[in-house]
DNA sequence: TATTGTTATACTCTATAACTATA
DNA sequence: TATAGTTATAGAGTATAACAATA
C-alpha cells in the first residue's frame, strides 16, 4: 500500500491513520470527562441547559415555544415536555402571550438563571482546569487548530 | 482580576477564552456533523455499535452479557434490553454457555459483522474526507494537539 | 386555512430493585 | 451464599400524528 508517492504528500495513509487514531482517543476522553463531571447530581442536564441556553439572551418577554425549539435543533413536544418539568421546578415560566391568544411565552425565572450561569460557570472552570495543563504555545496551537477542524467538519 | 503578572505567561485570560471559544465551535460543529451523517436511516445506532464492538475481537465464543455490559460501560439489564433488539434483527446470537448454566454467550452473526464493519467503515470515509480537507502540516500539527487534549482530558 | 401549542403514542437509552436459575 | 441473567419499573430525551384554540 502506498506506493510512495514522493511529490508533496509523503505518508498520506499512515498519517490519516494516526490522526484518526488521536481524534478517535480524544473523543473518547472528552466523554470520560462529561461523565466523570455529570454524575448525575448535576441540577440540570445538557439538553436541558441547551434548551434555556437561547432564554439567557433573548427579550424580557421570553420566547415562544416553537421558537425556542427551533433554536435548540428538538421537535416542538420535546419543548413541551421538557419546559412542562422545568416549569415545576420552578426554572422557567410559561405565559399566555396577550398579543397572541394561542402563543406562549416561556422566560428564566431568577432562579433558573442562577442555576443556569452556576451551570455554565461550572463547564467554564472544567475546562480551564483542562486548558492550564497545557503550555502557552499548546494552547495557541490548539486553538487554531480547533478552529480549522470546526471549518472542515462544516464543509465535509 | 488577572492583576497582569507580567513574568511570563502575557495573556492567559484572553488566550484562553480564545480556546474556550474554539473549543465550542469545535463540538457543535462536530455534532452538526454526526445528525447530518445519522439522519436516522442507518441500521445500528451509536450505542448499538458501541455494544456491538467488543464482540468483534472476541473469542469465537462470545463474550457474557456482563461481561459485554461491563467493556461498554453500561447496566446489565440495559445490555439485555439492547441484546433482544438486535438479536431480533438477526445481529447478534444469545446461546446458553454449555459449561456454566446461568451464562449465555454473546456472538455477532455474519449479517451483523457485516453491518457492523459497514457502519465502521462509513464513519472512517466519513473523517477521511474532512482529514483531507486539512493540509499535511495541519494534519500533523492536529494530531499532536489532538493527542495532547486527550491527556489533558484524562488528568482534569 | 394556517399557526401555536398540547396530547397521545412510541421508541431508544439509561438506571435500580427484585426475581430466577445455577454454582 | 454468591453469581449470571432477566423482568419490572421508572425517567429522560427524542420523534410523528392528531388535536384544540386562535388568527
Amino acid at each position: 500500500m502506498a506506493q510512495s508517492a514522493p511529490t508533496h504528500d509523503p505518508t498520506p495513509d499512515a498519517e490519516l491513520d494516526e490522526l484518526v487514531g488521536a481524534f478517535d482517543a480524544f473523543v473518547k476522553a472528552a466523554k470520560r470527562s462529561r461523565a466523570r463531571a455529570e454524575p448525575g447530581g448535576a441540577a440540570l442536564t445538557s439538553s436541558q441547559v441547551d434548551l434555556l441556553h437561547p432564554l439567557l439572551d433573548c427579550e424580557p418577554g421570553g420566547l415562544g415555544l416553537r421558537e425556542l425549539a427551533r433554536l435548540v435543533g428538538i421537535a416542538a413536544p420535546t419543548a413541551t415536555r421538557m419546559v412542562d418539568g422545568l416549569e415545576c421546578r420552578g426554572f422557567v415560566t410559561r405565559a399566555r402571550d396577550p398579543e397572541d391568544g394561542r402563543a406562549v411565552r416561556i422566560a428564566l425565572t431568577a432562579e433558573g438563571t442562577e442555576v443556569l450561569l452556576e451551570r455554565r460557570a461550572q463547564m467554564l472552570a472544567r475546562r480551564r482546569a483542562m486548558f492550564d495543563l497545557l503550555t502557552p504555545s499548546e494552547r495557541r496551537a490548539a486553538a487554531k487548530v480547533l478552529a480549522r477542524l470546526a471549518t472542515a467538519f462544516e464543509r465535509s
